[in-house]
DNA sequence: CTAGATTGATCAGCATACTGAAGATCATTA
DNA sequence: TAATGATCTTCAGTATGCTGATCAATCTAG
């Protein structure tokens, strides 16, 4: 049987890209004197955008998936960057709101995520680095719908 | 503060990617009527290519943490695909080899493997995709060493 | 040859991610 | 309006991944 080389598999290659970025990530982060992760820095933006939002619509713009949110989001909570609480409109959602210190926090810890975002890049020419992302938001647009958390723009009200 | 869209984030992309990767994956794997992650499958690849492996060397090879190997390869003994025996060279190591359940499940799984390689990809024209791989090759093998598991070579023997 | 450094494996602890299920609440329709 | 279905959140369970520590075995320098 002929045996594929890692280097030949796109799922590798995502897995290694992924795994960099992260390290990228909290290295920057860390070294400006925050303790935040990825995914916890993505919640973060997204709620200062769309202060009030309820965990599933956050979920879907970030594209996380339903069950992870909750522990994303308790974490949040429990370091003071948000506040949780129960919407007066819909029972069973729970509204999120940045806290004074999550702003402090998110603008804070924004330019060590900006330098990251250089770093994990370096290899690249600011052509090639583009053309990367290019590549990369279509093939993640077109297969969006393949995985169990898909992004899912904010409803239009 | 500039808020920048997560579009612009090569971090979230890398993040997005992984997530459908992983989800095709398993999605087609668990359709052919295989039960592996795409880490066990890596490993299970890597030990077919490298018998009487140490964990160590393994975790090189596909850029695994040292630690993160140990729970992989106990399920993959569990799961009788390869067996696990302590080196007689060097008595703090453990030589991995694959048993023969363990080669048919990797011949058995591995089109499913292939298929899920395309569909995550089904986005790309080929040019795009090879444009994509090369990229993506580039800038870990540039970063290789930013994360605690880098690629690490077989020592020459 | 032996003290100190290094290495291979494992462990505890924490944070994603997912599957499937449950409970509470809301919306719709017969 | 009452029954039915859908939605928001959470939970239990499993599998990566990482940090930092420990233990046993090996290697190396003086």
């Amino acid at each position: 049987m002929k045996v594929k080389s890692n280097d030949e598999m796109p799922g590798h290659l995502a897995r290694r890209f992924q795994q960099i970025a992260t390290a990228v990530f909290l290295s920057e982060t860390t070294a400006a004197g925050y303790d935040l992760t990825p995914v916890q820095y993505a919640a973060l933006s997204a709620i200062k955008l769309h202060p009030e939002i309820d965990q599933i619509t956050l979920a879907g713009l970030i594209a996380y998936d339903r069950t992870t949110i909750t522990g994303v989001v308790d974490r949040l909570v429990e370091k003071g960057l948000i506040i949780r609480t129960a919407s007066s409109r819909d029972r069973r959602s729970r509204e999120l709101t940045l806290t004074a210190r999550g702003e402090e926090v998110l603008a804070g810890v924004t330019p060590a995520v900006e330098a990251a975002q250089q770093m994990m890049l370096r290899g690249l020419s600011q052509t090639e680095a583009a053309q990367l992302m290019r590549l990369l938001r279509k093939v993640i647009d077109d297969a969006n719908d393949l995985s169990r958390a898909p992004y899912k723009p904010l409803p239009s009200r």
